[in-house]
DNA sequence: TGTGCTATTATGACCAGGTACTAAACATAT
DNA sequence: ATATGTTTAGTACCTGGTCATAATAGCACA
């Protein structure tokens, strides 16, 4: 290799981590930020396979538009493997590093209680259904790359009211529980549901 | 107006929907799917205030990208606006569609709980903090547009484990109440957290 | 000292997907 | 026939590139 083997070896390395930060950036843009000729830029990026801004921002736009949809839409957290209405319902969730603190890579306790909360709810046979009270409990951190298995019943119905008990599993291994009272409710809202709107 | 005051107007708002759904559409695309020019579609886009297509992808990469950082990188439900650490706390959340079912405009359950659940774990000192069970009780369905105060206190701290109690308010009215028991882990992690990674 | 090698920069032709402007064709009501 | 609104066409120019070619700078090595 030639002489300047630390620099243009390192600038490539620099420019791919900023590109990571800084998608939307032109190669104009980055010449100026790295001291280089527009061509030299180009160059590291052909070299480097690194598309144009264009490409780029729409790899961006297409990537997110898709997450944004599917974080937004999901009235239900984690997959639903099987559900017997009023009886018992099965979801499964795959611990991605969104679901975690970044720090430790442990899942955040919401969304353990988010899969069987919305477990829970859609066991009960009603157009509405709300969580009026629940017991929790977390057994041991789940983490990164494991896959929760959460197995929902429902226990007794005393008029509208379902109480559901739900345990969630890592691999045989119980990681947490929950006891529901979940209130169905059909057609117009009763006093539970007192709001002024 | 002119003879055809159906076609152009129709055509605008037909535009404007579609593009709304098919934001990554170029003009000449849009002129084969609407039978007109390319000009046409130019003037309608310029009548209608609607940028070009990599302006539009542009835009669509910003928002959503900002959007999933936030979502994702959320290891705190609601804005902290106040924070004793091991005494009190307070944070704000907007219910925004996102926190609520489509179909009736009802916060998730599961998203008043993360909000109380990330202040609880905020309030405690220590380098790791996790939930170890708690107790949770919705009094009233919160809705979209209404901003959740949630106001934590610290009750005991046995050793480890911090008693903690949170109430969440709409306008002062109580919407949801939780009692957590949180366990405050420092270096190594001991028993509770015994897992074999 | 010249030769070779790499890295960098410059230059020009070309492209997509536009903007901005001018002009012409078309339809139709008065 | 003329005025009016709609649509289409054409041109010059812009940004942010690709691709190919060439010139230049810096240093090693024999």
């Amino acid at each position: 290799m030639g002489r300047l083997p630390t620099t243009k070896h390192d600038r490539q390395h620099r420019l791919q981590n900023y590109l990571e930060t800084h998608p939307f950036i032109t190669d104009e843009e980055l010449a100026r930020c790295f001291a280089v000729s527009v061509q030299t830029i180009r160059l590291d990026r052909l070299e480097l396979g690194i598309p144009e801004v264009r490409e780029r921002v729409k790899q961006v736009a297409e990537r997110s538009f898709a997450k944004v949809k599917s974080l937004a839409n999901a009235d239900l957290i984690g997959e639903l493997v099987d559900l017997e209405l009023g009886v018992s319902g099965l979801s499964m969730l795959e611990v991605t590093p969104e679901l975690t603190f970044q720090r430790t890579g442990i899942a955040r306790g919401h969304f353990l209680f988010a899969q069987a909360n919305t477990l829970a709810v859609a066991l009960v046979d009603a157009e509405i259904a709300l969580t009026g009270t629940a017991k929790i409990s977390f057994k041991r951190p789940v983490r990164q790359g494991e896959r929760v298995v959460a197995k929902a019943m429902v226990k007794t119905i005393k008029e509208n009211r379902y109480y559901i008990k739900v345990t969630s599993r890592v691999e045989g291994e119980i990681v947490f529980r929950a006891s529901f009272v979940v209130f169905a409710v059909n057609g117009k809202e009763d006093t539970l549901v007192a709001d002024r709107s």
